[in-house]
DNA sequence: CTGCTTGCAAACGGTTTGCATTATT
DNA sequence: AATAATGCAAACCGTTTGCAAGCAG
């Protein structure tokens, strides 16, 4: 089969055709993304990151995230006024966070789809992405 | 001309009739929203206060804006990572906001007219509001 | 006179940074 | 060896809070 040798499937293999150097810290880091693969707050990667025997400082977890979602390997996301989130899905959609206990899920994607170009003729405004964040209550919290 | 006696058409006139006791730090901060009619950050509304040659401290607008949020008479916008603002445009619009200096900006409210009904049908979530925010650069900063 | 409101200053929580040390390439 | 990445601790910034003093109703 024909395939380009310069694409690399993995996170940690693309990290590494950038030039990036994989210490320890990163590998056990990218390791604890490919494994959760969903939103992770600075907090729950160091957390899994420490629970996997690896010791790495929270400085360096947050330098880490946003060197990856400055590159678009993550997607930073600023639901409501808790912590930010690093979501592993870079495709673009949407969120419905929970006021009560700040939970984060996925919207379907589908939706809101013409409003990028509505924007864009909003003032002059070039648009680079769009933060659609519904918020309430999930429906754990709606239940109690 | 007929008109009910119990309506209320200032803000201050408003809180007053809340109960609200209206100190002259509170009727400082509210002839500050009044005279912006737009979205302010409570460092803005200070410093608008303090021009006015009122002495008000910072803990105190906080407050005030937060009660006036939390009573529906504001509206808080946490756009991106910065400070958040509040908008005395209380009904639904979305936002645009500039990447580079924090400019914010309202968008057509016919924009995303259909995304609620869709967002509540999403995991069994229960809606309270919805803030889409789109970001980039706004024409002043895309032309330097 | 009552108790809500204020100001101060300190605490707070998430995030960033300066700098000497360490480790990858 | 050269250079980039780490850890630490301190700084940071927006925001909140505890408490004594003040003032509107």
């Amino acid at each position: 089969m024909t395939r380009s040798p310069t694409r690399h499937p993995s996170l940690a293999q693309r990290l590494r055709a950038r030039g990036w150097r994989m210490t320890p810290q990163r590998v056990a880091i990218v390791a604890a993304l490919d494994d959760a693969r969903a939103h992770t707050t600075a907090e729950q990667v160091h957390d899994a990151v420490l629970r996997g025997g690896h010791r790495v400082s929270l400085a360096t977890v947050y330098n880490t995230l946003s060197a990856l979602a400055a590159m678009g390997e993550l997607r930073e996301v600023h639901a409501g006024r808790r912590s930010a989130a690093f979501d592993y899905n870079v495709d673009p959609h949407h969120h419905v966070v929970c006021d009560v206990c700040g939970a984060l899920a996925d919207l379907d994607p589908g939706v809101a789809r013409g409003l990028r170009l509505a924007a864009s003729q909003s003032n002059g405004f070039e648009v680079h992405g769009v933060e659609v964040v519904f918020h309430g209550r999930c429906r754990a919290c709606a239940a109690r």
